[in-house]
DNA sequence: ATTTGTGCAAAGCATTTGCAGGCGA
DNA sequence: TCGCCTGCAAATGCTTTGCACAAAT
């Protein structure tokens, strides 16, 4: 995880017009450091020791405020549970079934935008695979964490 | 929608070893039939009045069974709720933003394949996009049907 | 003072599960 | 008869909403 500066974090709100309140900040910084495409409870609970107050409403109405401004993506990759990313270009993401650990592939991501038959027009895609990752090949995964 | 014998149907299902229901009948027929990947209450509610003592209970566990056998797959665009296909070839599921209509795209939908790191297997891909169909290009949507 | 943000509690929904009665082999 | 299937009702779990209090400008 590589440290965000708060000036960095601040500066991304503002680009979007969003006042930078603390909670705001914490979940922005808290995503742009951790691209494990954590869900909602993953943020809440990694937070509130730190924002002892936190609301889980808070964590639900701030990303979805940040997902319909363009600030992170949300990702769909099963479990009834959305994923939040706060990388928002175009890659796929692989789902290990083994692990459930969530990977992402950057290469040739935008292959898709080629097959659009005419008359269509895109406005977001998504592209999620479900496999076995390396670590999860031989015989069960090294770790069973949920990433 | 083309109509598709019972006995096709009845092959599907002992294909896969599951007995012919009437339920489990009408369900995968009614997949078959309408490509329109319908959820869960669609086909509830298509199916109702044919079969009046049927429960959504049983549309939610029959299309469960289905997917965890191959004999359809679930598709995940959105809305908090799954969409089913009886067609499980490897293809592209495209969302109308204005009228919620979802088609299918099927060219060149193994692009994805060719782009796993070393290492990853994959077993499932899904890749969804968003956007206007040409319907609905010109102001406004031709019609409004959700299908 | 007025607008905006936060968080508790309750509501909403899609989906799953427990369980008893029903049907088919 | 025996076991699988069905379906009602209740439970579950993620997410949203109502509303009152707090914070910021």
């Amino acid at each position: 995880m590589n440290t965000i500066s708060e000036e960095d974090i601040a500066a991304r709100l503002s680009a979007k017009g969003i006042r930078p309140s603390v909670q705001r900040m914490a979940i922005l910084k808290y995503l742009a450091e951790h691209k494990t495409h954590p869900t909602v409870d993953m943020i809440y609970t990694a937070l509130s020791p730190r924002i002892p107050t936190l609301s889980k409403t808070t964590v639900y109405n701030t990303v979805r405020q940040f997902d319909e401004c363009g600030l992170i993506q949300s990702i769909q990759i099963e479990d009834g549970e959305l994923r939040y990313d706060a990388d928002t270009s175009d890659h796929i993401h692989f789902k290990c079934t083994v692990c459930g650990k969530v990977y992402d592939i950057f290469e040739h991501a935008h292959v898709t935008q080629e097959i659009i038959p005419d008359g269509f027009t895109v406005q977001k895609t998504q592209t999620n695979l479900w496999g076995v990752c390396p670590n999860c090949q031989n015989g069960g995964p090294a770790d069973t964490h949920r990433t």
